[in-house]
DNA sequence: AGGCAGGTGGCCA
DNA sequence: TGGCCACCTGCC
């Protein structure tokens, strides 16, 4: 079934299409988009652009225009490491877990850029998916490098968006955000070693620091860890997940975010990040179609 | 036509 | 600590 062009993703797992939606447009990455006349899903990440396709078997072929390989591409979609972290989750012991990972067992933990990641969850206050995307792709547009033979963008480089204006970032919509954004941006750039430093950090401190950043707070740092940094323990709380977790756990209902947060990582332990996904997944209940439509590429195909 | 969204930071008890 | 509110913008 592989057209020219198109290399299969040896030795992996079999996944359905909707862990495979979830996965790209579930609410961890922002940058991929459902082209249906090629009936693969654009993937944008640095300087990549990725066509994923799944045939009707499970199986994952890639191709791209950017000459990304089969091992990058592999390390970015890190399904391993999701079974890794599924593997350490108390699914013997709590019944609620053990029928979520069945039933989301293909979805995998995506391991996307740090800077990128940062980014993105800096916008994403207070707005859905959706707009998130949309104000990504006007940061890209407005500040990021061509990525050669696309017609694409890179998204810019926090040293790059420390040389824009408030107003610039603004006219990305970005609201109230443009400040964080532009005060984030010249801390890092003021700080070339950030990125090494905050990988090296333990959990705690590393979840510390990054809530010092201007727009930076508990559920933005938990998704720059997890997503980003591939901290399985971070378990970001948002009022999604706190619903789902009130409605699978009465005891905890009412407990703050924080402890909430407290809670999933002691309980979850070291996959407690991908539980988190699942969770996601489970509480949103939309249609693997409902998450093509969002993230279908109205530009030019 | 307005309320609300996958939050954060400042302020108050 | 925990609870409350303003904040930009776009979409339902």
């Amino acid at each position: 079934m592989s057209g020219k062009g198109w290399c299969p993703l040896e030795g992996e797992e079999l996944i359905s299409e909707t862990a495979l939606a979830e996965t790209l447009v579930g609410g961890q990455a922002f940058r991929w988009f459902w082209r249906e006349g090629e009936g693969a899903w654009l993937g944008i990440w640095e300087r990549n652009a990725v066509y994923l396709r799944r045939d009707e078997g499970g199986v994952l072929s890639f191709r791209s225009p950017t000459g990304t390989d089969a091992d990058s591409v592999a390390a970015y979609l890190a399904r391993g490491r999701s079974r890794a972290w599924a593997r350490k989750l108390p699914l013997a012991a709590d019944p609620v877990l053990h029928r979520l990972a069945a039933k989301w067992s293909g979805l995998s933990l995506l391991a996307q850029p740090l800077e990128e990641t940062l980014l993105a969850f800096l916008c994403s206050s207070n707005k859905r998916i959706r707009q998130i995307r949309d104000m990504l792709e006007r940061l890209a547009s407005a500040f990021g490098e061509p990525i050669q033979g696309t017609g694409l963008r890179a998204l810019p480089s926090w040293e790059r968006l420390a040389t824009v204006s408030e107003s610039s970032l603004r006219a990305c919509a970005l609201g109230y955000r443009a400040p964080n954004v532009l005060a984030t941006a010249r801390r890092l750039a003021a700080d070339p070693e950030w990125a090494n430093r905050l990988a090296s950090l333990p959990y705690r401190e590393a979840r510390d620091w990054l809530q010092q950043l201007p727009g930076v707070g508990a559920k933005v740092a938990d998704c720059v860890l997890l997503f980003g940094v591939g901290r399985g323990e971070a378990f970001p709380v948002d009022t999604w997940i706190a619903k789902a977790l009130a409605g699978h756990y009465p005891e905890i209902a009412r407990w703050p975010r924080e402890q909430l947060a407290t809670f999933a990582r002691i309980h979850f332990g070291p996959g407690a990040g991908l539980a988190q996904q699942w969770f996601f997944a489970e509480a949103r209940g939309q249609s693997t179609e409902a998450l093509k439509i969002l993230s279908s590429d109205s530009r030019s195909g």
